[in-house]
RNA sequence: GCGGGCGUAGCUCAGUGGUAGAGCGUCACGUUGCCAACGUGAAUGUCGUGGGUUCAAGUCCCAUCGCCCGCUCCA
């Protein structure tokens, strides 16, 4: 674990020295759970989100019914009527602090929770004086302590004795039993043990307002009228839209619509750096299908988006997929699995891929009086399209790749001596500079050809040039940029036009034509 | 949210109540001939922020913000 956090330590220190991810607003001390993506950051997130929308909308893959798989973007406001947020179950019980029944996934409102005892007199007296732990064990029995549901804490008592079987009534009657402690749920301390399930009587989490979303108001009155809130996930603005795009592009189900933006939570606790954001970005599809086709749409997207990062570096056993558990699905999920990395703080979670049924379309059409059924002309069947949603943190990808190519290696330093390396083997796709350039001195006409090489590779992709210093620090420097290629003019230029070109892992150079840079690159790098 | 640790230069960190420091990095000039070279010089700090104690605070006290770890949480 000390080598895991210093690993952490050491990407953290890397990014911001290389201008990858910075604090945001740092220079006022930053704030919580926000951060900024510098210059090498933004074109590693944006080649991450560009290989996305390209596989999946441009150049979509062929789908498990053998045809090509119809996909479409959408780019919708973060602000949005705040009716799709009721329709959604986002503002429910917008005021009310919350407690979950980790058990049986029940929700109640804290304040309406109790929890109490009925002591067994007789075991009580027999617990051994002093014995502090004995009496908080005795406390903390489930046999003994119950939740349950009241108005007040007047009408505890005779809900409890109600709800009670009739055993429990008899001992009670008898005096066997006493009634104690009754306690509001949300006047306990967090996760005491006490706090029990009025459905189930298993434990409950801690009271808490459920609704993560950044509000504001829009217009001059900041009333209760103008109150809308930041979208806390791209999905809706998608089913919200579902309608206008089935309409005006012709498409049929089963099709998807992409979307990459930015979603914003009010976490409680943003922690391990970029991966638990406040505002953060989503890359994600809705696809629409027949219900009957569901399980294997699930199916097949659950495994295209786990092959998808494989495909882009992530070592197979760093990812895993996990499927969630009957009793962890949400209540609008019939199956769902997550993505999840090895990262150095632990596994945690880079994609969702569940089986929404038509849960939102469904809830939309009962909210917004709007028909959000689907006609198929060919089986004359009408119904509402099932759901399947891969939804990915494009902060999380981001964050993921940056760990995974983050290596130390040792390299011979001028003299033959071994020194430490350290370079991020980005896949070729996602390196934020594709190709440097360098004069081996600042002499002989070196710059000038050193430029007009770096001017023709920068009108096709990201290169970058560099004249200061020793050329091994430069080699050094486009290593911890994640940089695949290095080429540099020296003396032999002047007199064939050849360069040497160095690859990035294996620190080998080859000569070839100062021309075919461009090409030599391209081709290398499948781009 | 609770408990613990830590905030000093771009990075990593020293710093005994009494002048603000080192290594690396950055920049300039010179030198150069392929993997963090060398020489000379330079810039960079409200010591996270705000109060307090003191003749004097980076150092002691309080608050606050941020980061890290553990627990919790993540519809």
């Amino acid at each position: 674990m000390a080598n895991e956090q210093d690993l952490m330590e050491k990407i953290v220190s890397l990014a911001k020295r290389r201008g990858f991810i910075y604090p945001s607003s740092e220079i006022y001390g930053g704030i919580n759970g926000f951060w900024d993506y510098g210059p090498l950051g933004v074109e590693l997130k944006r080649n991450i989100k560009d290989a996305w929308w390209h596989d999946i909308v441009r150049c979509p893959a062929t789908g498990p019914d053998g045809r090509p798989i119809q996909m479409v973007g959408l780019d919708c406001s973060i602000i949005m009527n705040p009716k799709v947020w009721e329709a959604s179950g986002h503002v429910v019980n917008f005021n009310d602090p919350l407690v979950d029944c980790k058990q049986c996934k029940a929700r109640f409102r804290a304040d309406k929770v109790f929890v109490a005892c009925f002591y067994d007199q007789a075991a009580y007296k027999a617990l051994p004086p002093g014995d502090t732990q004995a009496h908080l064990n005795f406390v903390r029995n489930p046999a003994y302590r119950f939740g349950v549901e009241a108005d007040d804490e007047s009408q505890v008592q005779a809900a409890a004795v109600a709800g009670a079987n009739s055993d429990t009534r008899r001992k009670l009657e008898s005096g066997k039993y006493e009634f104690r402690l009754p306690m509001r749920v949300d006047r306990l301390k967090p996760s005491d043990p006490l706090a029990a399930c009025p459905a189930c009587g298993g434990e409950l989490t801690d009271a808490r307002k459920f609704n993560m979303m950044f509000k504001s108001h829009a217009g001059a009155m900041e009333d209760s009228a103008s109150l809308v809130y930041l979208r806390p996930e791209t999905a809706q603005g998608i089913f919200a839209n579902y309608k206008n795009v089935l309409d005006t592009t012709r498409i049929k189900v089963p099709f998807g619509i992409a979307q990459i933006g930015k979603a914003f939570r009010n976490e409680i606790n943003p922690r391990n750096f970029t991966f638990r954001s406040r505002e953060f970005e989503q890359m994600e599809i809705e696809f629409f299908c027949h219900p009957s086709q569901a399980d294997r749409w699930y199916e097949y997207w659950r495994d295209a988006r786990f092959k998808w990062y494989v495909d882009h570096g992530l070592k197979s056993t760093k990812l895993r997929l996990r499927p969630h558990e009957k009793d962890e699905l949400a209540h609008y999920a019939r199956a769902c699995a997550d993505i999840e990395y090895e990262f150095p703080f632990g596994v945690s979670e880079l994609e969702g891929v569940a089986n929404r049924t038509d849960f939102d379309l469904a809830q939309h059409q009962k909210c917004s009086g709007r028909d959000m059924t689907y006609f198929d002309d060919e089986t004359k069947e009408r119904f509402i399209p099932y759901v399947i949603e891969p939804s990915g943190g494009v902060d999380r990808a981001t964050l993921a790749f940056l760990c995974e190519a983050y290596a130390e290696d040792e390299a011979p330093d001028e003299k033959g001596a071994m020194q430490k390396r350290t370079v991020l083997r980005f896949h070729p796709r996602f390196a934020p500079i594709k190709v440097a350039v360098f004069p081996l001195v600042k002499k002989d006409g070196m710059p000038e050809k050193a430029q007009a090489i770096y001017q023709a590779c920068a009108k096709h992709l990201a290169a970058f040039y560099d004249e200061k210093g020793a050329v091994g620090r430069r080699y050094r420097r486009q290593d911890e940029a994640g940089t695949p290629f290095c080429v540099t003019v020296d003396g032999e230029t002047n007199q064939n036009g050849t360069v040497t070109i160095r690859d990035r892992d294996t620190m080998q150079q080859v000569r070839i034509p100062g021309d075919n840079v461009l090409a030599y690159v391209r081709e290398r790098l499948h781009i």
